[in-house]
RNA sequence: GGCCCCGUCGUCUAGUGGCCUAGGACGGUGCCCUCUCACGGCAUAAACCCGGGUUCGAAUCCCGGCGGGGUCACCA
């Protein structure tokens, strides 16, 4: 059977990058073994939940490349199991809250929020001790309602009645193999709060089930709330999916990435800082997963070795040192164009407009692929390859830019006006050529013209300096600095 | 703190009882290449959390300790 996967964010906020690799993994997984992707938007948390987050993390998916079989945008309601927002299938999870109700499976709680806060409350008290530490000293919230049916007029909350036996409740997971724990440590969780809207346990058991979810792959910090999910699946008499728990990215602090403390954690801010959307995917593709000793992987071949049972089981921390290497690899790796495609956004933002993907930029990304971290960096460098003219920094002209450079500079001037063709290749030999007919050492040579063209010490070989600066910019800039 | 998960170089990891004097990658250090800056090449330092078992033999299996993380909501 193919299977089903689904990411299911909760839009309050960005794409988180935890939230990205869990994304990954799925499709992926999906991908290799011809399954189905499905993107279901979570958006119960009312409070916090807002369109903009749909958008953003919609975005943040596209940019990565990570495309969706079934939900939002798509035609037909979105795929064979509409709606793909929870919010617009309040019906349904009602329908089944009924269900469960009249099965003496699940009860109504006419307790407000405020008097079970304050059992919490007189109960920590009691003890004097910490609210967190109540469940060590005992506490476990036993309702009124547990054992009563009548329909009051008045706000109650739905929820589940588990029956704890002192058996164990577990499931089967991908990763970590047999996980369970005794059904006594569970309660009974809410299911429906009293406004009518489901709690992610509840809409999220149900979404999977009609949706058809085969594996659900998900982060670490829900295995504690799949216990609660199992026993909703058992009581519905449902067939459970495939469980796998991923690890955790964790800051550089050793905390979980959280959106408050960790800026790395928004997907949005790499692509703003020139990170490639393939070198993100590589990178968080890695972090908590391995095939042998393989660090780079092509989208092809992240498909082709991917699989659930080779994630790791331990937290990995974000490293940014790495990121940026990886960027680099693939910045170096991709044909000149695409990076030249990749690039043009981030040259439109410094101003550069009238650049495309032409000869001269491939020039310009081949120059700088071997020297730029990012595609902030690369534009950053190229913008100066677009401009009229340059100006010489003060240092640099003085070092190199007196009486013998400038002698240089009319020399390499000449043998540039007498080439044939204005390439790389062609112009490249010239300082050879010099330094064998004067001999001058190199660098008394390239120099000069470097600093004539770039206005300053450093840049890629002559050979492409110039290429990228075009002939008659360049002999400009020759002009400029040789005067008359 | 209860419960749950985890524990190989600084970091990501390979490793599933002998192939391990523990391998790779990023980062660090040194050298080489070189028209500048980079790229690249070569080399090098650096780890099996601790203690008990099991076994002829353990990074690999078991137990305990310690350490880290997660979770304890009418959030997800």
């Amino acid at each position: 059977m193919k299977p089903r996967v689904r990411f299911a964010p909760s839009p309050t906020g960005y794409l988180h990058i935890g939230g990205a690799r869990t994304a990954l993994w799925n499709w992926l997984y999906a991908r290799r073994l011809g399954g189905t992707f499905v993107l279901r938007i979570e958006d119960t948390d009312q409070k916090r939940s807002t369109p903009e987050s749909v958008q953003a993390i919609l975005d943040g998916l596209r940019w990565l490349g990570i495309d969706w079989d079934e939900g939002p945008g798509l035609p037909n309601n979105g795929g064979p199991f509409p709606p793909y927002f929870q919010m617009e299938k309040i019906k349904r999870y009602h329908e089944i809250a009924e269900q469960l109700i009249s099965e003496g499976k699940a009860y109504r709680d006419y307790t407000t929020a405020e008097e079970t806060a304050q059992m919490r409350k007189d109960f920590a008290a009691s003890k004097g001790i910490p609210e967190e530490r109540i469940r060590e000293a005992g506490f476990k919230y036993t309702s009124p309602w547990r054992d009563k049916t009548e329909k009051l007029d008045k706000p109650y909350l739905v929820r589940f009645k588990l029956k704890a036996t002192g058996a164990k409740i577990g499931f089967e997971d991908l990763v970590h193999g047999r996980l369970e724990k005794p059904d006594e440590d569970l309660d009974d969780f809410v299911l429906l709060r009293a406004d009518g809207i489901p709690l992610y346990n509840f809409g999220c058991v149900v979404d999977d089930h009609d949706m058809q979810i085969t594996h659900v792959g998900r982060g670490q910090e829900h295995i504690n709330s799949t216990y609660s999910q199992v026993a909703l699946y058992q009581a519905l008499g449902w067939t459970q999916p495939v469980f796998a728990h991923f690890p955790l990215i964790m800051g550089q602090n050793g905390e979980k990435l959280s959106k408050r403390k960790h800026p790395e954690a928004d997907v949005g801010v790499h692509r703003k800082n020139g990170i490639l959307p393939h070198a993100l995917l590589n990178f968080v593709v890695r972090l908590g997963w391995s095939h042998g000793n393989d660090e780079y992987f092509t989208r092809e071949q992240m498909i082709e070795f991917f699989d659930l049972k080779d994630v790791g089981k331990t937290n990995g921390i974000w490293n940014p040192k790495k990121l940026t290497a990886t960027n680099e690899h693939w910045i170096k790796t991709f044909p000149p164009a695409q990076i030249g495609a990749a690039l043009l956004p981030y040259l439109a933002e410094i101003g550069v407009s009238d650049a495309k993907v032409d000869a001269k930029l491939e020039t310009a990304v081949k120059a700088f692929a071997p020297r730029a971290k990012t595609l902030v960096e690369m534009a950053a460098s190229i913008k100066p390859y677009y401009a009229k003219g340059v100006t010489v920094d003060a240092a640099a002209a003085t070092k190199h830019l007196d009486d013998a450079g400038k002698k240089m500079l009319a020399l390499a001037k000449t043998k540039l006006l007498a080439l044939p063709e204005w390439t790389a290749t062609a112009i490249d030999p010239i300082v050879d050529v010099i330094a064998t007919e004067t001999g001058a050492k190199k660098g008394m040579i390239a120099q000069p013209i470097r600093v004539a063209a770039t206005g300053g010490t450093t840049s890629p070989g002559i050979g492409d300096t110039l290429a990228m600066l075009g002939k008659d910019e360049t002999i400009r800039r020759f002009d400029a600095v040789l005067g008359g």
